[in-house]
DNA sequence: CTGAAAGCGCTAACAT
DNA sequence: ATGTTAGCGCTTTCAG
């Protein structure tokens, strides 16, 4: 067996501080009993040959990699235009970045990737645990993935009572609230552009707009168009919508808010003057659009941060199992609601 | 010392099998040397027992990971509302998920968070190499993870003379064509809109767009504006533009070109019949702008298929050293430039 | 507070 | 074609 020399390692900086490999291990994991001479000693080594210890025999040897892993599943349908997943990828490699841990990225988008994909992240040595975005209606990868006992926190609400840890924005109480509020500025046909209902996001933002209008005694009657996810699905919704004359439409998603104003502008009328919109997502930067988008606005960073934070407890094993967070959504009103034009909202 | 039992490894396998944990290793591996009995025999019990190796010990034993890393400097200033990084991820992950490798995110926004996450990328045995995507002038970065002896491609062309393997867009190239392709349609008072001259892409946009027009015996006088990286900032650079009745404009990047198109709309004026447009990235999908952008298109998915490609052949050794590719752009013509107001083309 | 020693699960010669 | 063996670099009892 041939031997590498001098490969840079726990022994070998105790060889040039005139300590044992333990003791080095003990200053690098920032363990409390060392003395301080001897501290400093090995730190000053560690500096000077710029040792860093080897993630795999650490891994090995501990059981834990201090990686963790983020799985997006259909990756290719949304991460292109949406920023939502850059937004969230970005919040949440602020916060690993923080907790001194590395992300991993497991995007697939076909059926046969997810298996391979899976495989590798539930080899052992590869990730501690796993956030999970998958809201997705009826796909098993998520009960595989805790079944399997990696430890997972789930972005949005699971489609299964399962007891999984999960944060969620309020898709069901925003979307109620936007009902509520193009109720109280008076409209009366008021109309739904429904989000896409395969995943439990748009389930509950229909569900919550559709209760919110009946809180107010109203209802969109024939007014509701199924939408997607693209701006060419909200721009068909709408125009689809507008035969039947609403005075204001629910748009279930920024992206579709985008087609649906063109909609508008095609058939020569004007938002929020002919037709009034509020949407959901608020993940569009204000002056992409025109007039800009009054919308029931996600607390990205937030969910990011938490999932992390949840993701960490459950790995250490501290932190309820199953705790399930709901992050109240915030609608931010700009002009496309037509606010400014009914004064008095009632 | 406490002994876990029956952990799943090896060892165990071999046992199940009826053979040492050489072979089982083998099989796993793939290696040839194995009669096909004693392989199906281990497979079934693998399958059976659902073994995955563990991906430190691996890593510790052999030294190789089956991880890359992909890292983005500056992240926030982009990474938010920039379809380019998104579709960058995308398609090296892609790229990764086909190789068999996985997939780490390196992503930071402040020089401390530099520091940091470079040394969590040196550290062995978390990564084989790396894919950064660093076309800042001056960035160190590079350089620094270069000399560590790390394997890395750049995407982009990098900063620097240094003998680094990138993989690039034809920004020069695809720049003068569209001063070109402008110049061939007649238009005599072609203004620039500059992208940031704070990474190499911009600079090179830029010369390429100013040779192209000297090419053709025009020049844009007065008519430059810089620009930056959001819509706004196109929007106050065409805004400002238009003073000098420019009768077309290169933007220099999509997203600014957003920006200028409002500020056409808002000056009163029309594109193209006042004003045309040309802008570079293709990354906007058309139907978002009105009327559609008329853009030179990158190859990002071949960008980032190239990169993992040449990744793994630094890393095995393989392939030149600093190999340089740079892929050809191509101008999509859509509304935006108005060649179908000027038929014939000179 | 420090050191010695026993693995963690795997790969890669080497031997058969 | 298969088995044997010696590490890879680290953490973690256990002694002292």
């Amino acid at each position: 067996v041939v031997r590498r020399q001098g490969r840079l390692n726990l022994e070998e900086i105790g060889r040039l501080a005139g300590v044992s490999r333990s003791t080095v291990s003990r200053v690098v994991n920032g363990e409390p009993n060392v003395s301080p001479e001897v501290r400093a000693r090995v730190d000053a080594v560690i500096a000077e040959t710029g040792y860093r210890p080897h993630a795999g025999a650490r891994s090995l040897a501990s059981n834990r990699t201090g990686v963790v892993g983020l799985v997006i599943p259909s990756a290719v349908e949304t991460l292109f235009d949406d920023p939502f997943f850059g937004r969230l990828i970005l919040g949440i490699s602020e916060e690993t970045n923080a907790a001194g841990v590395v992300l991993s990225l497991f995007l697939f988008n076909e059926e046969s990737e997810e298996r391979a994909i899976y495989k590798r992240v539930v080899s052992p040595g590869h990730v501690d645990g796993v956030i999970v975005t998958a809201t997705t209606m009826g796909d098993p990868l998520l009960a595989e993935l805790s079944d399997a006992g990696m430890p997972c926190v789930v972005v949005g609400r699971p489609d299964s009572d399962a007891p999984l840890t999960f944060v969620d924005a309020d898709n069901y109480g925003g979307s109620r609230e936007a009902a509520h509020y193009l109720a109280g500025l008076g409209y009366q046909r008021i109309g739904l552009i429904a989000p896409p209902s395969n995943n439990t996001a748009g389930v509950d933002r229909r569900s919550g707009f559709l209760d919110g209008l009946a809180d107010r005694g109203l209802s969109v009657d024939d007014r509701i168009r199924e939408g997607g996810w693209s701006e060419e699905a909200g721009r068909r919704a709408m125009a689809a919508m507008l035969v039947d004359r609403p005075d204001a439409v629910f748009v279930g998603t920024d992206r579709m808010a985008v087609g649906a104003l063109r909609a508008i502008r095609e058939a020569g009328m004007r938002c929020p003057e002919d037709v009034a919109i509020v949407s959901f997502d608020g993940i569009i930067s204000p002056d992409q659009t025109d007039p800009r988008l009054t919308s029931v606005t996600q607390p990205v960073a937030q969910m990011a941060a938490q999932a992390v934070v949840l993701l960490q407890a459950v790995i250490d094993g501290s932190g309820d199992p199953a705790e399930q967070i709901v992050l109240p959504t915030e609608l931010v009103v700009r002009e496309s609601c037509g606010a400014a034009l009914r004064k008095a909202p009632r």
